[in-house]
DNA sequence: GAGTTTGAAACT
DNA sequence: CAGTTTCAAACTC
């Protein structure tokens, strides 16, 4: 679809050829919207039209074209922002440009939202949802530096006060969720739509967390489509240097942001530089436009009213094409994060609506719905880290770890955005939902792996989050000499941005350095393209997996070689395969394999050889296998938790919902027989169903879409149900977790295959693409890694 | 919280 | 490819 115009046009034209994009817009009632902003929107769409994003991102054609169709749905999405904001009551003066009005509408939306339910949850979670998810591709994808924001690297210890004060602001903000429309009270409420279960607290850590992922996410989508965001997230926080640790932390906190941090001065600097910076490189008309569209007081209102949020809006208004498109990222993901509550909650939204529309109207919608957690940001491979182990500081944390690095890192946070944009350009519908829900988790992520993060981040990370949410703190990294950018690194190996919660010392795993963290990712691809694939992949996480395995091990980001242990016999987290809850395969070269979840049996590796076809099919393993029972066991687990040999090779998204890490310590055994049957030989097969089983509503659909184009391919890595590839990530147990089905459907992580670093830097557009999983979408972001 | 153990990752 | 070293997590005290 794009082909022609992309050979022509750089990044940005491309937008509007593909298919996405038509797709969108038939889907939006985006036009009248759009004479509604056609004199704002227009300008910027011409603008953005004309710039070309491309110089920034090399690979995310897809991307552009995504933004100039976001760029319409986007502009949809301001006519309902602006609906919004006339309904909610900013005080935004009208000549707030479009991406006012759309944190306008955001805002009013979530304000709504916030009436109509207290719960922070709501609103916020979809927005964050997208974001994150989107994010960690995006950086990755547009490779770009400019992360180099430095002020996140003061962020932690910032961060850290931050959460203090995110902690206070929390219950602030809770008292004051009504007062603020801030988009972070809305979606603090969001994320319930999809996850009432946790508590209050929980829901507010939630709802932090997607607050942060959404602002995250806002951020990176400007990233995305324009690095000008991202310099500006960066320049804030750089203007304030406390202000990055509070973006981020506040964004995480949720509330906090708007209050302390910003400075309208800041945040009106702050985007203004970010503009300028991407303008440079692309449109100084947009900028300019932008910078009329965002008033600085309105800025600030915004920022105050909704935090972060509404810089984010702004900028992506701003950005015009590019802001349209994160916009209808944002909006869309918010949409569809949204959605996906509303589905659970309300049935209120049409799916016509869901893209422009629906975003105001989920907004609103999902304020209503209490979902309580969506915790959506994260996303990514990190989606696996984080979102496993990590995933559940994400997601619990409100300051996420992953977010708050991804805060701290606008690039991350772009990064994200621009996964969670191309997620949502490319589920366009339904798909998005499915994303939007996924992308919680991915937290920080830079997701090199677009693919992953976008694709894990996606639906299941979301749930992850929420199921996760609950999960074991966060524990990150503590990496002193790796610098965190080896696989020594959990952070780094899940693709995610080490955040606050992690102690490492001398990290490098930041956006700030993006760059050296792409190259080294890549190296580090080139050396083993699976090190970062995910070592283990659920197929079935289903209910059974759930019931079984508490343990959903998300999958993490390492490389799925089988176990190498001698001492620990399986039975303890240094395996590997132990940690992922997955039994030991074919692939282990283990002594005395002791693996609760399944031993190492010819049975046992057959299936994963069978699995494994493209990936790795080591030997036969089959050292040990004691009891038959555990061969069983292992045969269960293998089909359960499937080590894919994931090859990196296609940038895959991985749709992971692994969210459940399982729960080791209760480590149930190896699922006895999963319902998957035997052969589990085609886990992705098996996946597949069991996802759509599991998957909720929207999932559904998607990860039908999904699994069929990664499962399916044997070569592929496809989707893996990944129990929790590394232990660390998966938490170990969370017994609570088994509980909810949702979880469950979190926990299907259909891990596709990873990306590999260079369809990162490609796209970002591939990997959220591919999580849509509509084949046009997995196509157009396929070809924007190859291609 | 410090120290030990462990196995993966990295290096040679 | 194999062996060794390095590393950070997991574990123990």
């Amino acid at each position: 679809m794009d082909t022609p115009d992309r050979a022509a046009l750089p990044a940005s034209s491309r937008a509007e050829d593909s298919p996405l994009f038509g797709f969108i817009d038939s889907m939006s009632p985006i036009e009248p919207l759009k004479s509604a902003y056609s004199t704002n929107s227009l300008q910027a769409y011409q603008s953005l039209s004309i710039t070309s994003i491309s110089s920034i991102f090399t690979s995310p054609h897809h991307n552009t074209q995504k933004e100039s169709k976001l760029s319409k749905s986007s502009f949809a999405d301001f006519n309902e922002s602006e609906v919004c904001t006339d309904h909610s009551d900013k005080n935004k003066p009208p000549s707030s440009s479009n991406a006012v009005r759309l944190f306008a509408c955001t805002s009013s939306i979530t304000e709504e939202t916030h009436t109509a339910t207290s719960s922070v949850n709501e609103g916020i979670v979809d927005p964050a949802k997208g974001p994150n998810d989107l994010p960690q591709p995006g950086r990755f994808e547009s490779g770009s530096p400019d992360h180099n924001t430095t002020p996140c690297h003061g962020v932690r210890s910032d961060l850290k006060q931050d959460k203090r004060r995110k902690s206070e602001a929390v219950q602030t903000n809770k008292n004051t969720l009504e007062n603020r429309k801030c988009l972070f009270s809305s979606n603090i409420q969001l994320p319930d739509g999809c996850q009432p279960e946790e508590g209050n607290g929980e829901v507010l850590g939630c709802d932090w967390e997607d607050l942060v992922s959404a602002t995250s996410g806002e951020l990176l989508a400007f990233d995305d489509t324009s690095t000008v965001e991202d310099h500006g997230g960066v320049r804030l926080a750089v203007n304030n240097a406390e202000s990055c640790g509070f973006l981020l932390s506040e964004l995480n906190g949720g509330c906090d942001i708007s209050d302390r941090t910003h400075p309208i001065g800041t945040s009106q600097v702050y985007y203004h530089e970010m503009v300028m910076e991407e303008d440079k490189t692309e449109n100084a008309q947009f900028f300019s436009e932008g910078q009329k569209t965002m008033s600085g007081e309105e800025m600030q209102d915004n920022l105050n009213e909704d935090n972060a949020c509404i810089p984010l809006g702004c900028k992506v208004e701003t950005h015009q094409q590019r802001g349209t498109r994160k916009r209808c990222l944002v909006f869309e993901a918010a949409g569809y994060s949204n959605r996906t509550v509303q589905k659970e909650s309300v049935g209120d939204l049409t799916v016509s609506k869901l893209k422009g529309k629906s975003v105001a109207q989920n907004h609103t919608n999902p304020g209503k719905t209490p979902s309580p957690r969506v915790l959506r940001g994260i996303g990514l491979h990190l989606n696996a880290l984080a979102l496993t182990s990590k995933d559940k500081i994400v997601c619990q944390d409100p300051l996420s770890t992953a977010l708050v690095p991804s805060v701290k890192t606008e690039q991350d946070m772009h990064g994200n955005l621009l996964s969670a944009g191309e997620n949502f350009v490319h589920s366009s519908g339904e798909l998005l939902d499915l994303q939007m829900d996924n992308d919680d988790c991915l937290a920080g992520g830079f997701l090199g792996n677009d693919h992953i993060s976008s694709q894990s981040s996606s639906p299941q990370k979301k749930r992850r989050k929420s199921d996760n949410g609950d999960d074991e703190s966060c524990k990150r990294c503590s990496c002193k000499k790796s610098k965190c950018l080896k696989l020594y690194c959990e952070c780094f190996a899940a693709g995610v941005y080490c955040s606050e919660p992690c102690s490492c010392l001398g990290c490098l795993n930041k956006p700030i350095h993006e760059e050296i963290v792409l190259s080294t990712r890549k190296q580090i691809e080139f050396r083993n393209p699976l090190a970062f694939a995910p070592k283990v992949i659920r197929l079935s996480d289903a209910g059974q997996e759930t019931q079984e395995d508490p343990n959903n091990t998300p999958a993490s980001a390492r490389h799925k070689r089988g176990c190498n242990c001698k001492k620990s016999s399986c039975l303890k987290k240094y395996c590997e395969c132990y940690q992922g809850g997955v039994g030991c395969s074919s692939n282990c070269r283990c002594e005395s394999c002791k693996n609760t979840f399944g031993m190492r049996d010819g049975a046992v590796s057959v299936e994963n050889e069978e699995m494994k076809q493209g990936g790795e099919q080591t030997e036969s393993c089959g050292k040990e296998k004691e009891n038959d029972e555990q061969k069983a066991n292992v045969h269960n687990g293998d089909h359960q938790l499937v080590e894919l040999g994931v090859p990196i090779t296609p940038p895959l998204a991985i749709s992971s919902s692994l969210l459940q890490q399982p729960n080791f310590s209760n480590a149930k055994p190896p699922r006895p027989s999963k319902p998957r049957t035997g052969s589990s030989s085609r886990p992705s097969k098996a996946a597949a169903s069991v996802l759509s089983h599991k998957i909720p509503k929207v999932a559904n659909s998607v990860f039908n879409e999904e699994v069929p184009d990664i499962l399916t391919e044997p070569a592929s890595p496809g989707i893996v149900k990944t129990s929790s590839p590394n232990g660390k990530r998966v938490s170990p147990p969370h017994n609570s977790l088994s509980i909810s089905p949702s979880r469950r459907g979190g926990r299907k992580l259909i891990l596709k295959s990873i990306p590999s670093f260079p369809s990162l830097l490609g796209d970002t557009s591939s990997g959220s693409a591919i999580s849509n999983s509509n084949s046009a979408f997995t196509e157009s972001s396929l070809a924007l890694g190859p291609p």
